[in-house]
RNA sequence: CGCGGGGUGGAGCAGUCGGUAGCUCGUCGGGCUCAUAACCCGAAGGUCAUAGGUUCAAGUCCUAUCCCCGCAACCA
């Protein structure tokens, strides 16, 4: 046996300020289903989420709620860590930036590229909005210059603040991209981010002494280090930077940090730059997400319309909000999430489609085969052409998946879903069961239909885990063959034995019933 | 002239390297009866935002214009 390839993926790491919204939630769906299709062929995955918890905000919404920033913190994590746990989300470490382990590990960064010269003492200036206690950029004041968020003006203040040299590694970090054209994906962000760069980089401002919700700069410790320094480096501290060297040498650099497409810029430019002045390869890949549009407006607290995740995970189901979310936007596009459209989904694919499939085949071979399915001794044409299309299939989804197109690959298990609803009717087994002549082609339709049962079990297993579990305990096939299952490697068809005693069927889904058209 | 994305049948979207415009839902008609009023088949419906251009051939490439949206160094 070969040993299992590493692979090392992550989210962003969320911040506290607020509960999540379906926006996080589809992000870390998004990584939850790559990390199980990598574990599901034959990877050893490294799954990171976690929460970025320190700031100047954090302090200042604790103490309005009376509370300690930890304290505050700690009660809004333990929400993220219960999504997470509804949304079946199978990440391997959760990394906190308050934790001791993270703050060892940021300081010893910062130490080293200080001690490199790529951080040097300087002087900060910026626009101050003092009851908001925010630093503002020119570009982000309000068309009458003051705080964009209180509308007030704003001062001009300088304070000691230590910098990063990102500007030294503008060149180099061009060409990386420029070598590497799967570095920053979509395409549409590569092009983004490359006529950034182009406009010049500036040194990073990585310390402030503001506030004291932060790690502490080592050896001057009225500063502390600034978001996006101990933010990224979260990236490091699970795997064991400065530690466990065998385990960091195993997994960085990372394959895939999944973020949403208003930090790709962070990711791109900023965090490759940290790792440069570190001496350490840059991750192999960035992928930036669209955003959730809500009938068809951006979600923002000021419209009232953002949407949580936990309501609908309630009312839904978690595999029913993932299968929406994965089958419904294209990665790397912004994408619609309404009500309607995602019980048009449940109803449509999962009742009618899956849901019935499964429930009609368990059905039948209970009714005319007392649930036991015989291995095949006959093939005619349309069997023939349904076992083809659950091979293609399976071939056409790998393919999509190692691309990253979670879509599209869906897609593709859908419409052999429709082919195997369709081969029912071709078969027409009701009638079989009545002709003492169909009694061998009865059975190798029943077969067939538990097999492609099986390999559709499989296939949406990263998509919707619970369900994949329940058709296959519906199908009664073992649960070990479940977990130890690879699809790079497994037969596609078959794999289930002769005289095999399917379970009885229950609904995976219940359709929704809706009101139609309410007049008007 | 800051940067980027988008405009495709009623709705939501896909469309790789230019080569007969696709998918899901909805609508209409038919079939089947194992099943969750489900499933299967067929049909109607598009001058691909607009105007030019390149080409044997343009949704796709080029130019200009209009409209919508996002970003602009702390919103997944």
């Amino acid at each position: 046996m070969a040993e299992k390839q590493p692979y090392y993926l992550t989210t962003p790491i969320y911040y506290p300020s607020a509960k999540l919204h379906i926006g996080h939630a589809y992000c870390t769906t998004l990584a939850d289903t790559i990390a199980r299709y990598k574990r599901l062929t034959g990877y050893d995955v490294f799954f990171l989420t976690g929460s970025d918890e320190h700031g100047q905000k954090i302090q200042q919404t604790a103490a309005a709620a009376g509370l300690t920033p930890l304290a505050y913190v700690d009660k809004i994590v333990a929400g993220f860590q219960d999504l997470w746990r509804r949304l079946s989300i199978s990440h391997d470490d959760f990394i906190r930036t308050s934790e001791e382990r993270h703050q060892k590990v940021v300081q010893e960064i910062f130490r080293r590229i200080y001690q490199k010269g790529d951080i040097y003492k300087g002087t900060y200036t910026g626009l101050y909005c003092t009851p908001c206690e925010s630093y503002w950029t020119k570009l982000q004041l309000n068309e009458q210059g003051c705080c964009p968020d209180c509308g007030r003006p704003v001062q001009e203040v300088a304070e000691e603040a230590y910098f990063f040299k990102l500007s030294k590694y503008a060149d180099r970090l061009l060409e990386h991209i420029d070598s590497h054209p799967d570095f920053i994906r979509p395409t549409s962000r590569r092009n983004e981010m490359i006529s950034f760069i182009k406009q010049g980089l500036e040194d990073l401002c990585i310390s402030r002494t503001s506030f004291d919700w932060g790690i502490p700069v080592p050896g001057d410790e009225k500063h502390v280090i600034y978001v996006w320094f101990d933010a990224l480096t979260n990236y490091l501290t699970p795997i064991g930077f400065g530690e466990e060297s065998e385990k960091f040498a195993r997994f960085w650099p990372a394959d895939l940090h999944l973020v949403g497409k208003e930090i790709v810029r962070f990711h791109t430019i900023i965090w490759p730059c940290i790792l440069m002045a570190l001496d350490l390869p840059l991750p192999k890949q960035v992928y930036g997400h669209g955003w959730l549009i809500v009938d068809g407006d951006k979600m923002s607290k000021s419209k009232g319309n953002v949407v949580d995740p936990i309501a609908l995970i309630e009312e839904f189901g978690a595999d029913a909000i993932r299968y929406f979310l994965l089958r419904e936007i294209t990665l790397g596009q912004d994408g619609n999430i309404s009500r309607d459209a995602l019980i048009t989904r449940i109803n449509a694919d999962l009742a009618n489609d899956l849901g019935n499939l499964l429930h009609r085949s368990l059905n039948m071979i209970g009714k005319f085969r007392q649930g036991v399915v015989a291995r095949p001794t006959v093939e005619g044409e349309a069997d023939k052409e349904l076992r083809q299309k659950g091979a293609e299939t399976l071939q056409g989804y790998l393919k999509d998946m190692d691309n990253l197109e979670l879509s599209e690959a869906i897609k593709n298990v859908w419409s052999f879903i429709s082919r195997t609803n369709k081969y029912i009717d071709e078969k027409t087994p009701w009638a079989a069961a009545k002709d003492e002549a169909r009694q061998a082609d009865l059975d190798t339709t029943l077969y067939n239909l538990t097999a492609a049962l099986r390999l559709v079990s499989l296939m949406i297993a990263p998509y919707m885990p619970d369900t994949a579990k329940k058709i296959w305990e519906q199908l009664a096939l073992p649960a070990e063959d479940f977990s130890a299952a690879n699809l790079k490697t497994m037969e596609s068809w078959g794999g289930i034995p002769d005289g095999h005693r399917v379970g009885t069927p229950t609904q995976l889904f219940p359709r929704i019933e809706v009101e139609k058209n309410k007049a008007r």
